[in-house]
DNA sequence: GCAACGTTTGGATCGACAATCCAACCGTGG
DNA sequence: CCACGGTTGGATTGTCGATCCAAACGTTGC
C-alpha cells in the first residue's frame, strides 16, 4: 500500500527517552494532566507515534517516569541536616515544594504510591525518625503517618491545581468563594465548618502543612517518651 | 432515515438517578473503577446512553453521586459516642471500613476531596476536637491533618485494590512478594527499608491505620497542653 | 564501494471511550 | 382522539491510547 505523499524529512537530532520525558514534564507543567496526549507529544517533539513508543512503554510508564524525574530531583536537593526533627521538616516540605510546583506530581503520587523513588524518601524519614530515638515498633508506624499526610496533602493540592487551572479565577478569589460558601452554610447544622471558613479566607497552605507535620512530629515524641527505646 | 430494524421495547420500570447510582456502584463493586463505562451501563440496566445522560449531568458527575451515596451511608452509622477521642476514632475508621469495602471511593476521595458531603465529615471531627479542648487557632491545623491523614490512606489503599484487581494474586502473597523485593535491597544504601519489610510481611492495614489516628491524637493534645484552651 | 541487516522513525489505522444528537415512544391533559 | 412534553434507545462523532507497517538511516561485513 503506497503512502499517501511525501513522508517527513527523518529527524537528526536522536530522540530519547529522556527527551520524551522532559517534552511529556513540559506539557504537563503548562497545560495540566488532562493536556498530556500523545497527539500533543508528537507535535511537541515534531515525530509521530513510533518514534515515542519505541522509547516508551506506555502512557504510565511515561507518566511514573516524569514523577520519578521530579521525586529524584527532591532528593538530590536535600541539603543534610543534623537535627531530626529539622531534617523531617525538610523533606516534608522538599515534597510538597515540589509537588506545588509540579500538581500533576501530587496526582500520580496519590494514584500511585510505591514508585521505587519513594523508598528513598521512605528510608531518610525512617533513618531521622531513628535519629529522633523513635523504638523499633511505633518506627514503622509514625513513618507511614508522615508519608500519608504527605500523599493526603499531595492529592489535594492536585485537586485543589485541577479546579484553578479548569476555571480560569484567582487562587485568593477562589478561596473566598469557597469560603463564603462555607459561611452561608446553616451556622445550626455545620457550626464549626462555618467558624473555619474565616481561617480559609486567609491562610497559607504551605505554613498550614509544616504545622501538620508539626503536630505528627509531637504525636511521635509523645509516644515516644510513653514507649521509651528499649 | 429508516432505523435499521425493530427498536427494543421501551422499559415499562421507569429509570432513575438512584437505580443508575446503583448500579454504577454494583459495577464498580465487582470489576473496578476501569469496569464502569456507560456502556457497560447501558447493558447492566439495559438501557441506551441517552436515557442514561438524561439523568446524570457526565461521568464525573455519576461517580461523585456514587461516592456521595457510601459516604453518606459512613454518616448515617456513626452511633454517637461520649468520649470525644472515641468518636473521632470512629469517624476515621468508618471511612476506612468504607473505603476498603469500595476502593474505588479511595480513589475519588483523592481525587476530588471537597465534595460537600465531606464537608459533614469535617465538621463531626472540629466538633469532637473541640469538646477534646483543642484551642480555636489549632483546631483547623489538627482537622486538616486528620483529614488529610485520612485522605492519604484512602489513595493507598485504592491503588493497592487496583494492584490486586490487576493480577489475580491473593494480598498475603502480593505482601510477601513486596516484603521480598524490599528485603532484596542493599542494607547499606536503604537500610530502614531492609529492615521494614519484616513488619510489612504480616501487618493488619486497619491497625496501622489506627495507630497512625492515635499517634496524631497525642500529637493534637500534645500541643493543646503547650497551648492550652483560652 | 555496496549490499544486507537491525534500529529508529513517521503516520495510517484500530478499537474503546465519553459525549451528542435525533427519532421513536408513551403517558397525560385537553 | 389528538397534541405535547417528558422519557428512552441507539446511531454517530470526535478524541484518545495503542498497534502496526513501511520508509529511512546507520552499521557491519565483504
Amino acid at each position: 500500500m503506497p503512502s499517501k505523499g511525501q513522508r517527513a524529512a527523518r529527524r537528526t537530532d536522536a530522540l530519547s527517552r529522556e527527551l520524551i520525558v522532559r517534552a511529556a514534564t513540559e506539557i504537563l507543567d503548562a497545560d495540566g494532566e488532562t493536556a498530556l496526549t500523545f497527539r500533543a507529544l508528537t507535535r511537541h517533539l515534531s515525530t509521530g507515534y513510533g518514534a515515542i513508543y519505541h522509547h516508551v512503554a506506555d502512557k504510565s510508564d511515561l507518566l511514573a517516569a516524569a514523577t520519578d524525574d521530579v521525586i529524584a530531583g527532591v532528593i538530590a536537593d536535600l541539603v543534610t541536616v543534623a537535627e531530626p526533627r529539622e531534617a523531617l521538616r525538610a523533606v516534608a516540605l522538599g515534597l510538597f515544594d515540589a509537588i506545588d510546583a509540579h500538581p500533576w506530581v501530587g496526582a500520580q503520587l496519590a494514584r500511585e504510591p510505591w514508585r521505587p523513588t519513594l523508598l528513598d524518601i521512605y528510608e531518610s524519614i525512617s533513618e531521622q525518625l531513628q535519629a529522633l530515638n523513635v523504638p523499633e515498633p511505633a518506627l514503622f508506624d509514625s513513618a507511614g503517618v508522615l508519608v500519608n499526610y504527605i500523599l493526603g496533602v499531595a492529592g489535594q493540592n492536585a485537586a485543589n491545581a485541577r479546579v484553578l487551572a479548569g476555571s480560569n479565577i484567582d487562587r485568593s478569589t477562589f478561596l473566598a468563594g469557597v469560603a463564603a460558601q462555607w459561611a452561608q452554610l446553616d451556622p445550626a447544622r455545620h457550626p464549626s465548618v462555618h467558624r473555619a471558613a474565616t481561617h480559609l479566607r486567609d491562610h497559607d497552605d504551605r505554613a498550614q502543612f509544616l504545622a501538620g507535620v508539626n503536630l505528627i512530629l509531637a504525636g511521635i515524641e509523645a509516644e515516644s517518651r510513653e514507649l521509651p527505646p528499649s
